[in-house]
RNA sequence: GGCCCGUUGGUCAAGCGGUUAAGACAUCGCCCUUUCACGGCGGAAUCAUGGGUUCGAUUCCCGUACGGGUCA
């Protein structure tokens, strides 16, 4: 009977993941891999994973996902937007499909662990699992991962969760990897050009223009229909009022997009969708919320609705361009407790 | 029709004889970023048109075109 713990590791063939898989392995852990195809874009992911697992000498499973993540993340997606709203989709997808299919994986094959390269850490405390943010604050990944619950948390590993950007790329350097200059993964990942707004528009048909409306109440311009803009958008607007403008709201129903000299603040909102990181974790004092993944922690106050599914949030201060469909992520110091998505 | 005024980059707008022709907004590129955004840095782009005057005209004069005003 070995005693050796066997990892299964996403790995993705960037660096991230493929620095995740050389640390495990020097931790003297059995590890295997997993990539998982969640679009019809990530053929080079796969192929990217391959060659890193070859380099890392690792055996590699291959997952199609694709059906499940289009249930799952793209059509969440689609609607939100249709909806004039601002979705998250790796927030989505990580409880879903990413994460859920990985620790399914691991379950079938007989895995300890399961192991990703987020920047992010998991302490074991008062009996649970809890999510914290990574060691370098520019780097954290933890907003991300705050859908994630005890069945996931404890048994992940994120071996990164103390590493810098740098220090990866040395170690990948070092290996020899072929990602080790890759540049890191970022934008939606099931749009190929990174154009969203098209990819929703060869899905559902043309967008239909609409009216700008300036500070002053006139008509300023015609929008390229409701999917292309968020709320606190300043660029690509193509409007010109001699100072920069901002978009304060989107009305889906009259098909329009305010626009105002300054961000539109708010200093309480609703969040639904409710999730906590551990059966009442929420039920915490001196809390901090973040309204979008590279904002700043903003203090605040959370009120629970009675059966704990949405819940209202006052902030301490107000704040500026806060979209419905983002997620607020509700922290105490560096710990996730949790959050929903945001409702104005 | 007569008389006045205006016409500078995509938009607004300085300059008024010799300037690398400001600036803002828009636009483009890069950086940032596993969402969308915000933000930072940089680039490209203009003197309505024809003729004078002058060593030199975006700046002065005349005509043309297009706007706006005004007059029995």
């Amino acid at each position: 009977m070995s005693t050796t713990k066997k990892v299964l590791v996403a790995l993705s063939g960037g660096v991230d993941s493929s620095v995740c898989v050389k640390l495990l392995l020097d931790s003297g852990y059995e590890v295997e891999a997993v990539v998982m195809k969640m679009s019809d874009c990530h053929d080079s992911a796969v192929f990217a994973a391959r060659e890193s697992a070859r380099t890392l000498g690792i055996r590699l499973h291959e997952l199609d996902l694709r059906e499940t993540f289009k249930k799952n993340v793209i059509d969440y997606f689609i609607r939100e937007y249709l909806a004039a709203r601002t979705p998250n989709p790796c927030t989505i997808c990580n409880p879903s499909v990413k994460f859920k299919n990985l620790l399914m994986l691991a379950d079938e094959l007989g895995f300890d662990f399961i192991a990703t390269g987020h920047y992010a850490s998991i302490r074991y405390e008062n009996g649970f699992y809890c999510l914290y943010r990574g060691q370098s604050a520019e780097r954290d990944q933890s907003y991300m991962l705050y859908r994630l619950k005890q069945d996931v948390l404890s048994r992940l590993l994120l071996p990164l969760s103390d590493m810098t950007k740098p220090q990866i790329r040395e170690i990948a350097a070092r290996m020899d990897l072929k990602c080790a200059d890759a540049p890191d993964s970022q934008e939606i990942c099931f749009v190929e050009d990174n154009d969203y707004a098209k990819y929703i528009e060869d899905r559902c048909g043309a967008s239909k223009q609409g009216e700008f409306i300036a500070p002053d109440g006139s008509v300023c311009g015609t929008h390229k229909g409701i999917i292309h803009y968020t709320v606190g958008q300043r660029k690509g607007l193509g409007v010109a009022l001699g100072r920069p403008a901002f978009v304060t709201r989107i009305d889906p129903a009259e098909n329009r997009v305010y626009l105002e000299f300054e961000k539109a603040s708010v200093s309480s909102f609703s969040l639904s969708d409710i999730s906590e990181v551990y059966p009442y974790s929420l039920d915490s004092s001196a809390l901090c919320i973040k309204m979008r993944s590279t904002a700043q922690l903003v203090p605040c106050k959370v009120d629970l609705s009675d059966d704990r599914s949405s819940a209202s949030v006052f902030l301490d201060f107000p704040c500026a361009a806060v979209p419905s469909g983002q997620s607020g992520v509700i922290y105490q110091g560096d710990k996730v407790l949790g959050g929903g998505i945001i409702e104005n």
